[in-house]
DNA sequence: CCGCCTAGAGAACGTACGTTCTCAAGGCGC
DNA sequence: GCGCCTTGAGAACGTACGTTCTCTAGGCGG
């Protein structure tokens, strides 16, 4: 088998099987197993199960940071992109694998034990931080709202993933629409009470 | 030793080992060494690392509900009531011990492979929701606003453990301030725009 | 002072895991 | 067609863990 099919195989599975069950849980059987790919081409690729938990990582960085950055830019206005998120979210949490985000998943579970599955963490929540920032900037709005607005996406997360529900998605936007009308300004002709505008689901 | 000794000890070790490193990092000789129990007297008074797995997060929940009930307590207004919560977890994220919450972190390394944890975390966090909307009802706000504020510190706690730093409690709080200001009703003589009362940190 | 019961220390046991090794089969160059 | 190199399957190895067992020491009632 070429080097690339085993990568993205094991990967593939290593993502689908940490994210499902943990990653202490998963021993390298089971990944052998669900790749299809013997322990000993496994072990060509990856020098060891550490470094395909990291890989996994950032696989999954990419494809959060793609998908919810496709979703954004979707929407037309500013307003839209923000609340774009919490839709992304919705869909998100309404698949029946959502067990919550994969990184504070992992930062629970290895934070305290691996500095660089902690490093992916900060690192993945940061980005996002830094995203969110750059469309609240681009709205016109104070820049205090932005982190208002990665803690509500953040608490959505963790209580769909415990809830079992996905209504926190619906939950985080509406109260995110009420935190966007209070941070545009009234100067750039944004009126708040506007309904249509208000778009709630 | 007798029983009551042997039963707090171990279990005080056991949460403080269990919530700084994760729950399947902490062996059971580790245990035993931190509560300066043996292993025979560990295991009459407790059948299994399961059942002590669970009773440290009812321990927990205790703690986190007696905490935050007194802080609620203290404060006056219904609306200074609500914003408590906030004031306890920006303590709470200062304590350098912090690592989130107990139960995400649970939840997230054993949820997916032991029904009684997930079952904690869930019964945990609608308490907390539960008790939000007795206070949202309280102040006779909008019920609405209830699981917008659970959210709300539900993602200060994660964006506060990964970043390693305690500011999230403070975003919380001003978000919440303004979610609450939206959904209290004028008609009770409450004036949002009033200085007075947008008392944020 | 003697026997019994309990508790502590740690060895022992079974299992599981991460990683490496063995061995046989198969593809490919010559 | 023959030898060599790689690959796959799985055994093997070392370690760690949860749990139980062994043995010894000591306290306590008689």
């Amino acid at each position: 088998m070429v080097d690339e099919q085993v990568r993205e195989r094991v990967l593939e599975a290593a993502d689908r099987l940490y994210y499902t069950r943990g990653i202490q849980s998963v021993g390298m059987d089971e990944l052998r197993l669900a790749s299809g790919v013997s322990l000993k081409s496994l072990y060509r690729t990856f020098p060891s199960k550490a470094a395909i938990v990291l890989e996994v990582l950032d696989r999954r960085h990419a494809l959060w940071t793609d998908g919810v950055t496709e979703r954004v830019a979707a929407a037309t206005t500013p307003r839209d992109k923000l609340l774009a998120i919490y839709d992304y979210l919705a869909d998100w949490f309404l698949d029946d694998t959502f067990r919550g985000c994969g990184f504070i998943n992992a930062f629970a579970e290895l934070g305290s034990i691996s500095p660089e599955v902690a490093r992916r963490a900060r690192e993945h929540k940061a980005g996002f931080q830094e995203y969110v920032a750059r469309l609240v900037a681009g709205a016109g709005a104070d820049a205090s709202l932005a982190p208002q607005l990665s803690i509500l996406a953040e608490g959505a997360q963790t209580t769909a993933a415990i809830a079992g529900t996905g209504e926190a998605a619906g939950h985080a936007r509406r109260a995110a629409g009420i935190l966007i009308d209070a941070a545009m300004p009234a100067a750039l002709g944004w009126n708040p009470r506007d309904e249509r505008h208000n778009n709630a689901r």
